[in-house]
DNA sequence: TCTGGGGTCCTAGGACCC
DNA sequence: TCTGGGGTCCTAGGACCC
């Protein structure tokens, strides 16, 4: 049996261990920028705050009802999560971490009774150990224990073990859009055929699926079907992208502005492929303009290049980036967004050396070790490259955020005896 | 006025090989 | 007049997830 361990409202969660007064409360954390709602408490959810609405539309139900709202603490967040999966293994040896909040677990035994009494005893130990609750979803399939874990929230019964014998009952009630690998575009598309439950899905002929949906959504049709398509991943492949992107706070338009901002991210990507032990064959930089802006002139472009050697060494990042900006940007466009895309990712110990190298690598680890180490110490802006330069206008908006509780010496919690 | 960031997988089509 | 069959690799774009 598949379990879904999925964390409740997770970033508010997340922040009510730290602040027990935000109990009770209708509480939203905002994504980057302070723009829109990506965690709400069930009491912002009854007030009628939408997932991913941005905050200038529920202004009025903020002021009206106190809803408080918070910027994302990711630094937070990603250590809650660690807490939180490193509890899993004492119930199962195959486990895979899904998301920041969720991951499955592989239940050997079958049985209903020991099935409750484990999804019961996850449940009050992550509470008790780490302050989070979570949810709980058994069933035959990944796809069908989310859809027990959805029927769980829903009905706020914290656990739902589903056999497959009850797997018609609740798919009938559960609409296409909900079921996991079904978005927007294909419910509508569904929709238009009159398939509206997943029920109804699954009852579909399966090469009518494959031959006009091709061969995921036949795998998910199958899962509602009890059939396991989908198996545990418990020892993923080796990440094969990585992206350091933000959207302005205020929309750019001078060139230079908007280079240091790329440069900027490189920097941060560059850092980032270090701690990850990795390092890129290629680099991507995309400019956007805003597309809620449909009376402006819009641009999106990206330009690639190919390192001679794969690398993570700032200094070449930040010139390959830099070299892709002035290949991409075109004036007479106001940009709110860039990025840095490092790709095709290697392990930074199996990198091939290259005879004519322009750079002394040996040299450069000690430097870049030794950069990590002075950020680490002292923060990012203790030591950092010119390049990357002043913070402008281009920064993001991070009004409310609180305390990096667990991660940072000085500002862990001080409680008064 | 104000609208996120970071990923993965699949498919179709084109270029190229023999 | 008549013009094959079987592959691989790469890329862009589109869908999905949280």
């Amino acid at each position: 049996m598949y379990a879904i361990v999925d964390c409740n409202n997770f970033f508010v969660s997340c922040e009510r261990v730290f602040n027990p007064r935000l109990e009770g409360r209708p509480v939203v954390v905002l994504s980057n920028n302070d723009g829109c709602a990506v965690s709400r408490s069930d009491e912002a959810k009854a007030l009628g705050v939408p997932m991913g609405a941005p905050r200038f539309k529920f202004r009025d139900l903020e002021k009206r009802h106190g809803i408080v709202c918070l910027s994302s603490n990711f630094e937070l967040y990603a250590d809650m999560s660690r807490r939180v999966m490193s509890l899993f293994d004492q119930w199962s040896p195959d486990v895979e971490p899904y998301s920041i909040d969720e991951a499955f677990l592989w239940l050997q035994n079958p049985s209903r009774d020991y099935l409750e009494k484990i999804a019961r005893e996850i449940q009050t130990t992550v509470k008790q150990w780490t302050g989070i609750p979570v949810s709980v979803g058994v069933s035959t399939t990944k796809t069908l224990s989310k859809a027990a874990n959805d029927f769980a929230k829903r009905n706020k019964l914290g656990i739902k073990i589903l056999p497959i014998a009850e797997a018609p009952e609740m798919l009938s009630r559960l609409h296409a859009k909900d079921i996991w690998g079904i978005g927007r575009k294909l419910t509508e598309w569904l929709g238009e055929r009159d398939i509206q439950t997943a029920l109804e899905l699954s009852n579909t002929p399966d090469r009518w699926i494959r031959k006009h949906l091709g061969v995921t959504v036949e795998r998910t049709v199958m899962e509602l079907r009890g059939i396991p398509c989908i198996p545990m991943n418990c020892h993923p492949g080796a990440q094969r992208n990585m992206v350091h992107a933000r959207s302005f706070s205020h929309r750019v338009d001078s060139k230079d502005e908007l280079r240091t901002a790329v440069a900027y991210y490189a920097e941060r990507v560059a850092a980032k492929l270090r701690r990850e032990k990795l390092a890129a064959q290629a680099a991507c930089v995309f400019l956007s303009t805003d597309y809620h802006k449909p009376q402006d002139s819009q641009y999106h472009g990206s330009e690639t290049l190919a390192f001679q050697v794969p690398t993570n060494f700032t200094p070449e990042v930040v010139e390959y980036a830099l070299k892709a900006f002035d290949q991409t940007f075109r004036s007479g466009f106001r940009y709110k967004k860039a990025g840095v895309m490092m790709l095709e990712l290697v392990p930074q110990g199996e990198v091939q050396g290259e005879l004519f190298d322009k750079v002394d690598r040996f040299k450069a680890k000690k430097l870049m070790s030794a950069l990590d180490i002075m950020q680490a110490r002292h923060g990012e802006r203790a030591l950092h490259f010119a390049m990357g330069g002043a913070q402008d206008g281009w920064q993001s908006k991070r009004e409310f955020r609180t305390p990096r509780y667990t991660t940072k010496w000085n500002e862990i919690p001080v409680a008064r005896a």
